[in-house]
DNA sequence: CATGAATGAGAATTCATTCAT
DNA sequence: TATGAATGAATTCTCATTCAT
């Protein structure tokens, strides 16, 4: 209990300095310190940077994962459904930035090929997850029969672009409105076909 | 003459190892070893490592704008022309994959506020580059009028993603469904009206 | 204690490489080679090799001041009181050569300014030191009202001028010689007032 | 002529760049850009920087000592020649400064030997210079019979030191106390005999 | 005579990891 | 279990010197 409240401090220590510097500019003894453990500490808990980075990242995804599953079990008309779907994904993605800036940015080479599968096997779990859950409206034939993963694909990688410039620059779009746009995007496309 | 060709090689060089290793992991060792010249010719001709590295960005990203808009001069039908767009845009993607798995990495910190604003600008440039020709579209009646900033990270987003997958998976998809599959959702959206 | 021991041997090492080769000249791997520790413990315990200089340079200062402290405390007529002033700094100064030699050598530039400072300081208050010694001699009226400061100077001047041409040149004049020399020019003056 | 011309620029930028920056952190293309020459006509007229730094003090050593002996020529009583030749060496101490501060924090190793002595030999010129001239007066019975060689040395520490502290630090003493605090020191000594 | 692009040996510094306590 | 002093391999960057033109 004491031993798990000790990992949570690391692995939350851990989520705020890789987020914030990226995994190469991340020290260990930033991570120590924001733990208020020392640094041996770290290596007791996790056999080198490598796996804790790995373990903020999965955990990461894993609570993420978690909660989109939570707030979609509510019972509702498609189109609403998926809405949510867009919209709880945007939301989540930008609430826990730390961990999607991981995510997106960190798929360097330069950790050992071991963890970076891990890492990988994340990213795969939460494209399939979103990927269930398109393949699940085609079934019911709210969606287009496109291939599930690219479609998984392109909403995570609309959701990261849009959300990335978001918590990059300066002059930002409002959530509501990014999430009408991907929503509007992903729903309908971009051609205007009344003319 | 003999200069420009030995800036050249470098620039080459460093390409090539930035997109294989990302910034931190590759050395300097490395890229001068690649391009046939002494480390010290590396600094002669760029400042720094991290100026070596924006130069490479934004030279490739340069290259990669100009083949788009050569692409992009014959007169279509508008469909047409926006399935060139996607197309050519993923077909460069792929292509240039060594620039654009950078300009897809490696946002991190650890570089020079300087040299990143350089990086970020070169970004920038390419997303309003596709900015401009949706606006166009929007413009003569043929696209929705949404944000034509975020429609191009939209765009951009979506050809990042499903390449990146392309690119490091094994089980990956065949460039032209990832072709169709974009055009389709960018065109049409994922919801099956007709329901 | 086991650390305060190890930056002891540290500080003696940088002290002695630091005096035979001066501050540019002087690499970091002598001095850990000599102290019997790894290059990373140097910056360990001293957080650059600048650093690491002025605690050498401070330190040494700090000695020697507290060593002539010492041997003033004796109660002497003036005239050999005076007369012991000068010749303990030169002894201290030939024997603290190893600091002395820093400290006449290095006020050259290529030290961060905030470490230039602190040598800058120590330098200040040996010359502080020696000032208020002759200033409590003119109070007496044993000295001339000179300006003390300016009398400080001239005295260390002299001993580090007699001093390095002893040490640097082998048709060297005795130690005692100096002191009889410094000791008569100061107190008297070069011109032969009988005539 | 052209030649010399030349050689002229390269030695005054020289000693310039040497003087502001000392001899380790002066660079070659610092000089050669103030010299606005190319940095192989550095080379081509000097086989290595450590030549260049000895001419620049030889020379510089030389002149000083050509203008003291200019300023020296004048017939007065003893007392008076003597006051000009402490105040003619401090006011070409200072207006050298550039000079004077390469002699005396430059004594450092990291120079090839045979340059060293090249260095060392200037400085003995100098001290000698200095005792021609006091032995001169001692012979005439107006100075005391001190070694005239030690004496010299304790002339140029005294000027030396003075004269560093006049130009490193801003609450500095005027040119003129210094002069006569010199010229009374060196005179008459420190103590107070009346009492 | 003059040039300046190219070189490469050399140095300071960093930091993940270990291990004695 | 927890610590933090110690390590040393690894890397960027510097700059005097050379030499083809």
């Amino acid at each position: 209990m004491q031993n798990q409240n000790k990992r949570k401090k690391i692995l939350d220590a851990a989520t705020h300095v890789f987020a914030e510097k990226g995994f190469h500019q991340a020290k260990m003894d930033d991570i120590a310190q924001r733990a208020q453990v020392a640094k041996g500490t770290l290596y007791y808990n996790y056999s080198s940077k490598s796996k804790l980075f790995a373990a903020t990242v999965t955990g990461g995804m894993d609570e993420i994962m978690a909660s989109i599953s939570h707030e979609m079990e509510s019972e509702l008309p498609f189109i609403e459904h998926f809405r949510l779907l867009v919209s709880c994904t945007i939301r989540l993605y930008l609430h826990h930035s730390q961990v999607t800036r991981i995510y997106s940015n960190e798929l360097s080479i330069g950790i050992d090929s071991e963890t970076l599968d891990e890492i990988k096997k994340a990213r795969q779990r939460f494209i399939e997850f979103i990927s269930d859950m398109l393949l699940t409206g085609q079934e019911k034939g709210y969606l287009k029969p496109l291939n599930p993963r690219l479609s998984a694909l392109a909403l995570v990688g609309i959701v990261d672009s849009l959300c990335n410039a978001h918590l990059n620059e300066s002059n930002a779009s409002s959530s509501d409105e990014i999430i009408n746009t991907v929503f509007c995007i992903l729903s309908e496309g971009l051609v205007n076909h009344s003319k």
